[in-house]
DNA sequence: TTGGTAATTAGCGAAATAACAAATTAAGAT
DNA sequence: ATCTTAATTTGTTATTTCGCTAATTACCAA
């Protein structure tokens, strides 16, 4: 929980969720719509994964990004635990 | 809305937005409750500020710090949006 | 005006972050 | 085995962030 909000902080990597919260893609398709490199967007990604943001999926040379649902929704209902809980009175 | 998830990276920040929501608080008496010094405190503070996530009143030589709900609001709504409408496929 | 308390600003060094080019691994095809 | 493509790891550099001490501002009281 800690590191996920490091993990967002980067515009590049937010950038990186909102497109595959559209559809899966491999890393050589979301480095053609992003300004960065492929070692820079390698790094973004790794850092997502850890995060366990993304799920990973190796088909021959390439491999596939998606979005890991259920982690996000962890993460939503977290974010609203951590700031919203006005009836909670410890 | 892309600098508050910069502003949220920082466990300290969290830390202090999590101690006023239960109740409103001087610089003091929040440094009082955390390990850093009055300095490094200030400076959290003028980033939430900034963040317009926190409302200041001064009061004599003490300024109270609130949370400012309404902000608080808005960015949970974004950040639902930002991550959560995997199924609309429009 | 002088003194005391609360809080901030200024300045510095250490650690983390982000970007790139170059080199390397992984998998499949010839 | 060799070549090609996709992606990652390595190494370097520059920028940003974080926390501290010291100095400063703001306010109130005597």
């Amino acid at each position: 929980m800690s590191d996920i909000f490091t993990t967002l902080a980067s515009s590049v990597r937010r950038d990186i969720l909102s497109m595959l919260k559209e559809c899966d893609m491999t890393a050589g398709e979301i480095a053609d719509k992003l300004t960065v490199t492929k070692p820079t967007l390698s790094g973004h990604l790794n850092i997502l994964k850890a995060a366990d943001l993304v799920i990973t999926e190796r088909q021959g040379t390439t491999i596939t990004y998606s979005l890991n649902t259920t982690v996000v929704d962890e993460l939503l209902a977290n974010l609203v635990g951590l700031l919203s809980n006005k009836d909670e009175k410890e």
